[in-house]
DNA sequence: ATGTAAAACCAG
DNA sequence: ACGCTGGTTTTACATA
């Protein structure tokens, strides 16, 4: 080591690091079993360090006991915290092990929190000339940085310098204290003042400099809510600025100069390193090794831990890491022509035309097309040609919108290329054209030919990115293109499209166009390489017409029904607020969680209250039902007020105001939002109308079938846990299928060891929970909560199951590794479903995503067949000569509308179809059932 | 005034 | 942190 005048000295905060280390670290174990994650992040860490010789002195800084003199001035400081995880206890004293075996001192002084030694250490550094670098994300360190003093991220080998200080805080190191003071912050209990965060403790301390100058300005501001909580927390903030400020002068335990690097003893470190299986470790330092043991992942954990992050597995290639060819890069996005003649639209349609393809764009007054008006439309034929032509745009005196083909004229123009089945027709979002152009006079379902780039994209991406146009734009060809706000304004300034000049409509929506074109371009080669060909080509293009169709017939509702219920609702509500209120003693917002909680658990004293993660007292139902089982009457009538507020506000009032003057409500489906290949429905969701409660279902009754119609319901019965059976391939269940048999029961025959005969309802509900449980990824814990019994009994019930139905286990191993190698999961019918997070390392990040992995194919895959079923119905409907027509998807269940003589027949059909939509090793089983209302036919 | 996050709860 | 996939409403708060 070279001796120098100025020492830099190197403190690494050993505290801070294991506790962020075992949460961003994959689960392992040394050879003989002990968890060692977070050692081993630390180890690297260590290694790295000495590899790199940053410092000519080293030294890891860590906590000691838990009192300090912040307890003595305010006891709740930390009083909050959890004990430390039962597998990162074991760790403290391995991380000190550490230490020793690479020779590097570690210093703790009772009293004194690891930041203050590392303050006062950093402070007596620079007193003697030196510099400093802490080895630290804690933010409380922070204010530390300057004048020869800066901070590393220890995970992301970062600098964290004076502009990361300022980016965190908002102000220099030096006005750090002064903000934290104000806003405080909950993890250490440090107070600040209640309704100031980051934002606004900043904006203070800029203005007024310190804590005591904002105090003492307080009074003189403005009257606010802000200026009230100033002026009554003003002791708290004080209080909060002793807590947050590092003490600089701790007596030094060790000093300076023995803290000098020290040579390594090769041996007694690689003995160590063995000893924890850190094999990796020892030949990156370059020190030989015995042959022996390595470090032993558990199962779950991934083969490319590293805390470098340099081993991370890739995924394969994203459409969006194809390369668009140049042509389509280097044609500008402008020179667009605003067509306002018929001969100049002939002379666009003959061009696309001649093109066999072309992109097609809507413009509108809304955003839903059953009630919006075509503002103009634009076409573009090559990359970088496009035309947008105005058919209803205002102007304004000063600036005419000039000469516009009317709707009529320019539909006529253009019929003959929408329903010309030799041209393509490429849109971004099909669906919502193709209703437009119906709305305008052009039947939806004469319009041929058709691609749509959102589909195209989203039947090779789902869950990996959105699907907008500007998003993929922006991935895929590198230009982001003008955004609709910019073009119609925002908040009050924001004017209809029909009141945007048309000059500046040219360049917004030709652009939409001609990027769609693009689009189509790029995804078009990347569809068949990704092996989405079929998918799109067979499901979700033909799809969107039919969905087109489902919302433009909406489904009947009895306003009058709807009106009662609102009534009846509201008439209860009002009586149960009142004895709401006198059972709290005051009046309150009872839809207010907030306030609630404070009534149960400050005013009452109620116990058994958790707190949310804003500090907020919980209080959702499972909350006030346990309240409520204790015999506390307030709970239980909030339960049932909100129980009405929820069916009155979400349902009945706002079905009655969606409604159109047909009496029918019209949904929107979302083919491209949900990561597994699910619809979603909106505006309103008509894929969560109560069913559940008796409450529920009289709003499920107003869903009606016209006179002289019925309503048909056919959903497919256990269709995820028949799709488990089949891809896990686990005979006993195959079997249980085959045979028709009541499948819970036959779970809990086979994991119970009872007979089948006499089951008892108990058990049966138990291996159902369990069956749902393994097709959402299930946890002990998860399953001890949903059954309310220990979660050591879940575990053996889990335990036994797997023993039971071993191909499970491997199945769910397999999605794990699929995910984990390649990025995403397959449906049964080659739908990708992405899972980002796999490879995360925080632990729990990555476990969501292998419990992702596990259910998605079994979601997807019950989402492909019932697409299937839809895109073949209306054609076998309309071949069978039935008037019949499909109404809903609610996932596993579709729903129709049909003459009152044909019902049966219809159902028969729907049946039919639906269970040969696809061909597994087990039947597919629909149930039907014919009512005058949903509640009755479902 | 307007936008957003968090909490709560509806469905499969 | 605590089983998966969604959407809507409300309150409470931050920002214009």
């Amino acid at each position: 080591m070279t001796q120098s005048d100025t020492p830099h000295l190197v403190l690494v905060d050993g505290s801070g690091f294991i506790f962020r280390a075992f949460h961003a670290l994959p689960p392992m174990t040394s050879p003989d079993g002990v968890p060692v994650n977070a050692v081993y992040g630390f180890t690297n860490m260590l290694a790295r360090m000495l590899r790199e010789h940053v410092g000519t002195h080293l030294a890891v800084i860590f906590d000691a006991g838990r009192h300090t003199f912040r307890s003595e001035i305010y006891p709740q400081y930390k009083a909050h915290r959890p004990e430390p995880p039962e597998d990162l206890r074991p760790q403290f004293s391995l991380i000190r092990d550490a230490t020793r075996a690479f020779n590097v001192p570690s210093i703790e002084l009772q009293g004194w929190e690891a930041d203050d030694l590392i303050a006062s250490y950093a402070c007596a550094v620079r007193k003697i000339g030196g510099t400093c670098t802490i080895v630290s994300s804690d933010k409380d360190l922070m204010q530390l940085v300057g004048d020869g003093v800066c901070m590393l991220d220890p995970m992301k080998q970062t600098p964290i310098g004076l502009p990361e200080v300022e980016k965190k805080f908002g102000v220099l190191p030096e006005k750090v204290v002064e903000v934290q003071a104000l806003m405080g912050d909950s993890t250490d209990n440090v107070p600040g003042v209640p309704g100031i965060g980051p934002k606004t403790a900043s904006a203070l301390i800029n203005e007024f400099g310190t804590l005591e100058a904002v105090l003492a300005a307080a009074p003189d501001m403005k009257k606010s809510k802000r200026r009230d909580m100033l002026i009554e927390h003003a002791e708290a903030a004080r209080i909060s600025r002793k807590l947050v400020e590092l003490a600089c002068d701790v007596p030094l335990p060790e000093p300076i100069e023995d803290l000098r690097v020290r040579e390594l003893d090769k041996l007694t470190l690689a003995d160590w390193l063995e000893s924890m299986g850190f094999r990796s470790v020892l030949s990156r330092l370059g020190v030989s090794h015995p042959a022996g043991a390595h470090a032993h992942r558990v199962a779950h954990a991934t083969a490319h831990a590293s805390i470098n992050g340099a081993a991370q597995t890739a995924a394969t290639p994203a459409p969006s890491e194809s390369t668009p060819n140049a042509a389509l890069l280097a044609a500008p996005y402008s020179g667009y022509e605003t067509v306002r003649t018929a001969e100049a639209l002939q002379k666009w349609v003959s061009a696309a035309q001649e093109a066999g393809l072309c992109a097609v764009d809507t413009e509108t007054d809304g955003l839903d097309p059953l009630n919006a008006n075509m503002v103009g439309l634009s076409l573009a034929t090559a990359p970088g040609k496009a035309c947008y032509v105005p058919l209803r745009h205002e102007g304004t005196l000063e600036e005419p919108a000039g000469e516009q083909l009317s709707v009529q004229a320019a539909l006529e123009l253009i019929r003959p290329l929408l329903t010309d089945d030799t041209t393509l027709k490429i849109f971004q979002n099909a669906k919502f054209d193709l209703l437009v152009f119906d709305r305008a006079g052009l039947d939806y379902a004469s319009i041929t030919a058709v691609d749509d780039t959102m589909l195209m994209s989203y039947a090779q991406s789902a869950g990996l990115h959105g699907q907008g146009m500007d998003e993929l734009s922006t991935l895929h060809l590198g230009h982001t293109p003008i955004s609709y706000d910019s073009v119609t304004g925002t908040g009050r300034n924001r004017v209809p499209f029909a009141q945007v000049a048309v000059a500046r409509a040219t360049e917004y929506a030709a652009e939409d166009a001609d990027v769609t074109l693009r689009l189509w371009h790029v995804l078009r080669p990347t569809l068949r390489t990704n092996q989405a060909l079929a998918l799109y080509e067979q499901i979700e293009r033909p799809l969107s017409p039919v969905l087109a169709g489902m919302e433009k017939a909406g489904i009947a509702i009895d306003r009058a029904e709807l009106g009662r219920l609102s009534e009846d609702f509201a008439g209860r509500m009002a009586v149960m607020e009142k004895e709401i209120h006198a059972a709290a003693g005051r009046e309150f917002n009872v839809a207010s969680p907030r306030q609630l909680g404070e009534i149960l658990f400050d005013e009452m004293g109620l116990k058994g209250g958790k707190r949310g993660k804003a500090g907020a007292w919980g209080t959702d139902s499972s909350v006030l039902q346990d309240l409520a089982d204790q015999g506390h009457d307030l709970p239980e009538k909030v339960l049932a007020w909100r129980q009405l507020a929820k069916l009155k506000s979400t349902y009945t009032d706002a079905l009655l105001r969606q409604a159109s003057t047909e009496d029918r409500v019209h949904t929107s489906f979302q083919m491209a939002i949900t990561t597994t290949g699910r619809l979603s429905s909106n505006e309103p969701n008509l894929q969560n109308i109560p069913i559940r409660t008796e409450e529920g279902s009289r709003i499920r009754q107003a869903f009606i079938a016209p006179k002289g119609k019925k309503l048909i319901s056919a959903d497919y019965s256990q269709i995820e846990l028949r799709l488990l059976a089949d891809v896990a391939n686990i005979p006993a269940l195959r079997e249980a299928f085959a045979l028709g048999q009541d499948i819970h029961a036959r779970t809990a025959s086979e994991v119970f060891g009872i007979p089948l005969e006499g089951m008892d309802a108990l058990t049966r509900r138990r291996a159902k929970a369990i069956n749902f449980g393994i097709i959402y990824g299930i946890s002990a814990f998860g399953l001890s909560r949903q059954l309310g019994i220990p979660a050591g009994e879940a575990r053996s019930y889990i335990d036994a199951y797997f023993a039971r139905y071993p191909g499970i286990r491997d199945y769910m191993e397999r999605m794990r590794e699929q995910a984990r190698a390649q990025g995403y999961v397959l449906t049964p019918f080659g739908r990708r479903c992405y899972v980002p997070t796999i490879n995360e390392k925080s632990a729990a990040r990555r476990q969501y995503g292998e419990r992702q992995a596990i259910n998605a194919p079994l979601q997807g895959g019950a989402a492909d067949i019932i697409k299937r079923a839809m895109v073949r119905l209306p054609q076998a409907l309309k071949d069978a000569g039935f008037s019949a027509r499909m109404l809903l998807q609610v996932h596993d269940e579709l729903l129709f509308e049909a003459e009152d003589h044909e019902a049966k027949a219809v159902a028969a059909l729907v049946r039919n179809i639906m269970e040969s939509a696809a061909e597994l090793s087990v039947p597919l089983v629909v149930e039907t059932g014919i009512g005058h209302n949903w509640a009755e036919a479902h």
